[in-house]
DNA sequence: TAATCATATTGACATATATCAATATTTTTA
DNA sequence: TAAAAATATTGATATATGTCAATATGATTA
């Protein structure tokens, strides 16, 4: 695969997504030709819950949050969807609806695909859906976790757990600059950016992390990973 | 569809769940001939978190508990399954092993149907891939609601949504006899069992609901779902 | 039936977490 | 650059929830 490919081509995320290493050449025709980019501002919402759901989003480049929102405006924010990731939301093949909101964190590039198109490729091709299975249920572990760490922890465990996350799971670093804000952070972890910031300066305080407004580091990751584990 | 067949069979299943809709004669033979019935006492486990993944389990008489369980003994009560419904895992296609629990409450049968024949007719019959994501993502809803619920309401609210399901959802009954003990309540509701207790009894001195050890009937719905819905 | 065990209930108390208000800092706008 | 707005931080306080121990109730066993 080329290196300096300047416009994005769904072949190209075939190769790291798994996603479509199925397709036919006519298949990966078919979405490469109906396909929309699209080009979102930091801060810009790209999936709005209750909205319809007709796509299917991979997310080519920058970064966005995917929050639970309910009635009384709270959120939880379930995790941040990197390049080269697909995102289509539970409402799939059972109300059209999104029941989350995407927002992009960062100057974020999307490729829309139509979810129609999607079901005639499944309806064709049972690798494909057997894919989507496997990626729907690693999600489904990872709600497990959330469910689980949210109903048991004590908030320095939570905070143990998406500090955790974002360096292993998102920057691949345990030094790394985030658009995410506070009230992000406490989202995330399920409390309030108060409580959220008092327990940072406490990891601080103790020297297992250090940080200023953007930029974060880990720098005793096994206390951080006690920590999370203890709850 | 006679409706006094001695002996289980999958064609059964077939009418009410949807999932074997799309079978061919020859895909539901292959299933009726190689699957196992298992009858549980009450208490006894079905499925062990950590355990291989090999089948797909039907719940056909009975009812069985879904538990989440971390690694200090704490559990999370994810829901309850009743005939006729289907459960596998998110292991499946995954890491082939169980992430929960699954418990019977009662007296109940379990048809064990192999996880590989259930990918071999994924391979040949994509409709009942389609089927198996429409499930999957319906389950995604459900664990969304868990998880905007937990973060944002207080006892109250969590123990009104655990009655509110119980009654919607479980026993399709505003009056209903359960064998969950207040422990169960407890994990369902994210709480400990003494907080649960208070609650019950708080809403049974407020006349919305009434109960003794095993029996418990909604007096004012209205009320119980407002107390949901507000947190 | 009496004794034993498990489960449920209650109460007193400790503690984790949210709330609210004040201030500081950073970012955006004019 | 100065002003305004948004975000982050801190502190004081209220409240929700968990913990622990005692007792009660109901279920099981001998």
């Amino acid at each position: 695969m080329s290196q300096n490919v300047k416009k994005h081509d769904c072949r190209n995320c075939d190769l790291r997504s798994n996603f479509f290493n199925f397709l036919t050449d006519d298949q990966l025709a078919q979405i490469n030709n109906s396909r929309l980019e699209v080009h979102y501002n930091k801060g810009e919402v790209i999936f709005k819950k209750g909205g319809p759901l007709t796509h299917i989003v991979c997310i080519t480049k920058g970064l966005a949050k995917v929050c639970l929102e309910n009635s009384n405006g709270k959120r939880v924010l379930l995790g941040l969807i990197k390049p080269v990731e697909f995102i289509g939301g539970p409402g799939f093949l059972v109300d059209d609806q999104h029941h989350f909101t995407i927002t992009a964190l960062d100057e974020t590039e999307a490729c829309f695909i139509e979810a129609n198109l999607y079901k005639e490729i499944m309806a064709a091709n049972p690798d494909f859906s057997i894919e989507l299975i496997k990626h729907l249920n690693r999600h489904t572990i990872r709600y497990f976790h959330k469910i689980s760490n949210m109903a048991h922890k004590h908030m320095h465990g939570k905070i143990a757990d998406t500090l955790l996350y974002l360096a292993d799971e998102v920057y691949h670093s345990d030094s790394f600059e985030t658009y995410l804000s506070r009230q992000d952070i406490a989202d995330m972890s399920a409390m309030t950016k108060e409580s959220a910031i008092r327990i940072l300066k406490e990891f601080k305080n103790d020297g297992i992390i250090n940080y200023n407004t953007t930029h974060f580091e880990i720098l005793n990751k096994d206390s951080l990973q006690q920590i999370s584990k203890n709850g």
